[in-house]
RNA sequence: GGGCGGUUAGCUCAGUUGGUUAGAGCGUCGGUCUCACAUACCGAAGGUCACAAGUUCAACUCUUGUACCGCCCACCA
């Protein structure tokens, strides 16, 4: 068979995923006696498509699932979609938006006819994405968060939650999107700095206090004023203890308003006085509560202003009304001053509009006795975040967590399975819908408008897509998990919640280990965004670069850190390593096609130096990639593998063997079929498609190279290791004095080599025509002194001659020299210092300290040689 | 305001327990179409490891501080 020139990876990538998928062996088997692996995909919305984040976690998870495969376990790498409520939203009425809809002009019915359509069409775009990708998900077990089977695994959640009384319904204030109309947690907003200002607002007394006729107090919207309450100063401010208990006049609505005193108040800013509005700012809401103050709503659901105002504001905007009320405080001479100010303000993470913090009627969940638990299995160790340094930022967030509104005002989602009864009022939660009213009978019962935050089924991920509640086989053998890779912008929303709902529903961790893969930016150090147009497109680099390519660049640049920048042209290390494989490939296809079965004769028999040299690297290899993956580092696993096969399987072992090859030595065949093949094994999780290309055609194994087992390091010898360290120092020696005197190839030129090593001269010696085949140097003798006129190179204490006949400039030699006395005589000045050092030879460790030595004999040898050369020439 | 990262060659980044002369890829320069590969091969140039102090016989590596860049969190009216 003939391989092409150039890889071609295109037909190769869809040959080989069809035939895994096809012969079943993604798929996984619970009742397995082998030990189980598992990883649960973190589930990629149904509105997306493959960003450069999936296209990096999934490799990571394919590499890890393919690994632990070829380890010997019973891996599932267990796929699915996620929902997405707001996020699907979102899109949705961006679409109707187009149309000149809104999704309350569908109704509630319509639209999610119209969601399960969107979802029935784009849903599994990605799914056939990571496809593209190579990720050998078990597809027979692929799960949807509204699945009949999930959506069972929500409701049973809740009911028990409630059953326990973890679940509330109350009023209080929470961020409500005015686009989305529907409450969002903390973690959906952002914070945007802005220009802005603080206003200063005189609230005249009912009575004169001291010398004050009036309080001011400062703002940066001035518009909630007319939800105004109270007037809160600290307590410990002699600025305002006398006013303590005393009233204002709230300007524009005359409604009298008290002066409280709490510690929540920053006597520094401002005028040490604030304006409370209870039912719009959390802070206020918290100085209410505790104060028992009135809570007046003057902004709504819409961001209009309510009915709680004075007519004329009635109806107006957020934005229209600040404008008026100022108008009308500066008519009443009632602002005091204006001063610029840079505040931050809170938009929707999904539509970028401006949330209001509302107070209005929602469900929560009780954190408290949820978090402990949570908090205890990653304090001992049980779940170990990797990078480490994600721990701290977990429990710091598990120590302060707040209750979790769980309720949403949309629609596409799950239910919440509250029901009420119309005429009695009764509440029922239960695990299948009621048909009447426990209590009166009535039929006329009604289901909670609301629906749960997405997060809420994403939480019960890790056991909901094994069968929870049910006791599934699946359940027993690959519950908990093992792995869970994901980015860190989700560490509270997901893996926290992850954690304390395994914990409280399965009695278990849901994952032993949690990766935090980095953050990828572009070029400029940007955030990439699809829609904003920055960055890269995985699927773009897939059709130029290859799927292996693609995986390849990520996984080598995947080193633990916060973040790194990204460019296209990385992918060219990807596709031309992969090239380089393929080319080594047609190299030494025909020796190893038909090499026949006599492995082990010849692997009793003594190899040769040059093959135990790469086979110490080999097995060095082996070790480091195991050692390194089970601790995620990606990046040293990748350039391991590069540098090894690269640079010394390809550069020097391919090099060295040729004429051996070409002669069909069997020891030469051994070792490069046993290196060859054992590279291809350690490869594949990171490039699947190329290493099964190559291992078919190599026919290696009747199977797939999915199915194979890691190779296992091979006996060697040491010894022969540094010789042929040595030899390669040589032929650099040579390379470089014939760069450097630019002799011809075709020039023959005598070479002498001062080598004082008896047994590795002679080493030398029989290695002589390697020499010449990469050197390219014509003759080669050993001598034990240098000829009068010629052109010096050490390198590792060994010297390469190269006599000057006539090929150079000797003036040039001379400065040459010259210089490296120089360098050579610095260096020994630094070496004899540190060994005068008593301390040094104390304190260091002795094998440190007989280095140390040996560097200066080396050197002082080296120096006194150059010397007397830099005399004769 | 708090926490966490980062600062190493022109660029993007490694640097495995403190110990020879700090590495790679790309880029640059010079030389090669050498019978696997020009998506290649050979060679070279290029770094006072952000700054300061400390610990140590020895610091890119450990401690403290400073500066700048970035991320996250927070009740910055």
């Amino acid at each position: 068979m003939e391989l092409s020139k150039r890889y071609d990876p295109k037909p190769v990538e869809t040959k080989w995923y069809k035939f895994w998928e096809d012969n079943g062996f993604f798929r996984a088997d619970a009742k397995s006696s082998k030990p189980s692996f598992c990883i649960v995909i973190p589930p990629p919305n149904i509105t997306g498509s493959l960003h450069t984040g999936h296209a990096l976690n999934n490799t990571l998870q394919d590499i890890l699932i393919r690994w632990k495969k070829m380890q010997g376990y019973e891996v599932l790498w267990l796929p699915g979609t996620d929902h997405a409520s707001i996020g699907t939203h979102v899109q949705i009425e961006k679409a109707l938006a187009k149309e000149g809809k809104t999704r309350f002009d569908l109704g509630r019915e319509e639209f999610l006819r119209y969601a399960w359509d969107w979802k029935n069409k784009f849903g599994n775009r990605i799914v056939e994405q990571l496809k593209r990708l190579g990720c050998a998900c078990d597809w027979s077990r692929l799960r949807f968060t509204m699945d009949e089977m999930l959506s069972r695994a929500v409701r049973e959640a809740f009911v028990r939650y409630y059953e326990k009384g973890l679940i509330y319904r109350g009023s209080y204030i929470v961020n409500f999107c005015p686009r989305c109309k529907t409450a969002i947690s903390d973690l959906e907003v952002k914070h945007k700095e802005a220009d802005g200002n603080l206003w200063y607002i005189k609230y005249p007394l009912t009575e004169p206090c001291g010398d004050k006729r009036a309080i001011t107090v400062a703002t940066t919207r001035p518009e909630t004023m007319l939800g105004d309450t109270a007037v809160a100063v600290h307590p410990d401010d002699e600025r305002y203890k006398a006013c303590i208990g005393k009233m204002v006049v709230l300007p524009l609505v005359n409604r009298l308003i008290p002066i409280v005193a709490i510690d929540l108040v920053d006597k520094n800013f401002g005028t040490g006085a604030v304006k409370v509005t209870p039912a719009h700012d959390p802070v206020d809401f918290e100085i209410a509560t505790r104060k028992k103050l009135e809570m007046v709503k003057v902004i709504n659901e819409d961001g209009r202003m309510t009915d709680k105002v004075p007519k004329q504001y009635q109806g107006l905007t957020r934005e229209d009304c600040r404008k008026a009320v100022i108008e009308d405080l500066k008519a009443q001479g009632l602002l005091e001053k204006i001063e610029p100010y840079r505040i931050s303000i809170t938009h929707c993470e999904r539509c970028d509009t401006i949330v209001e913090p509302l107070v209005s009627l929602q469900w929560f969940l009780k954190m408290k006795d949820l978090a402990q638990p949570a908090i205890k299995v990653v304090e001992e160790g049980k779940i170990q975040f990797i990078p480490e340094r994600w721990t701290k930022v977990y429990l710091d967030w598990m120590y302060n967590v707040k209750d979790w509104c769980i309720s949403r005002q949309l629609w596409w989602g799950h239910r919440i399975p509250v029901f009420y009864c119309n005429d009695c009022q009764e509440v029922m939660v239960t695990r299948t819908d009621p048909k009447s009213c426990r209590r009166c009978q009535s039929t006329n019962i009604r289901q909670d408008e609301d629906i749960l935050d997405t997060w809420f089924s994403s939480a019960l991920w890790p056991f909901s897509t094994l069968g929870w509640p049910d006791q599934t086989d699946d359940l027993k053998k690959f519950y908990p998990t093992d792995v869970l890779s994901t980015a860190p912008e989700i560490i509270f929303l997901w893996v926290a919640r992850m954690i304390f709902s395994g914990l409280e529903f399965v009695g278990d961790i849901p994952f032993r280990q949690v990766y935090i893969h980095s953050i990828i930016l572009n070029e400029q150090g940007e955030r990439m965004s699809r829609s904003k147009g920055i960055g890269v497109d995985p699927l773009e680099i897939i059709e130029k670069y290859s799927a292996d390519a693609l995986r390849y660049t990520l996984t080598y640049l995947e080193s633990q850190s916060q973040s790194y920048r990204l460019r296209e042209q990385k992918f060219e290390i990807g596709r031309n390593f992969a090239n380089k494989i393929w080319n080594a490939a047609r190299l030494v296809l025909p020796y190893l096609k038909n090499s026949g079965k006599s492995q082990s004769e010849t692997q009793s028999s003594v190899l040769d130096p040059i093959d135990y040299w790469i086979l110490v690297k080999y097995n060095q290899l082996i070790d480091l990639i195991q050692e390194n993956l089970a601790k995620f580092n990606f990046s040293y696993v990748a350039s391991s593998l590069y540098r090894f096969f690269w640079h010394d399987f390809c550069d020097w072992y391919l090099e060295f063997i040729k004429p051996r090859m070409k002669a069909k030595d069997p020891k030469a065949i051994f070792t490069l079929k046993e290196i060859f093949s054992g590279f291809l094994r350690l490869l594949h999780p990171i490039m699947p498609f190329i290493t099964e290309e190559l291992w078919q055609t190599f026919q290696f194994s009747q199977s797939s190279i999915m199915l194979e087992s890691l190779p296992k390091p091979i006996l060697t010898d040491e010894r022969d290791f540094t010789k042929v360290e040595r030899l390669k120092d040589i032929i650099v020696a040579v390379r470089n004095i014939r760069t450097e005197m630019r002799v011809e190839i075709t020039q023959k030129v005598p070479l002498l080599i001062n080598c004082p090593d008896k047994i590795l001269q002679e080493f030398i010696f029989t290695q002589k025509n390697l020499i010449f085949e990469l050197a390219k140097v014509s003759s080669l003798n050993l001598a034990p002194h240098p000829p009068e006129h010629s052109s010096v190179s050490i390198l590792n204490g060994l010297e390469v001659y190269v006599p000057l006949v006539g090929i150079i400039d000797i003036e040039k030699e001379r400065r040459r020299i010259g210089q490296e006395i120089e360098e050579i005589k610095q260096e020994l000045t630094r070496i004899n210092d540190r060994l005068a050092d008593k301390n040094f030879l104390q304190n260091a460790k002795p094998a440190i300290v007989e280095k140390e030595k040996e560097r200066k004999n080396s050197f002082t040898e080296r120096l006194n040689r150059l010397k007397e050369l830099y005399k004769t020439i």
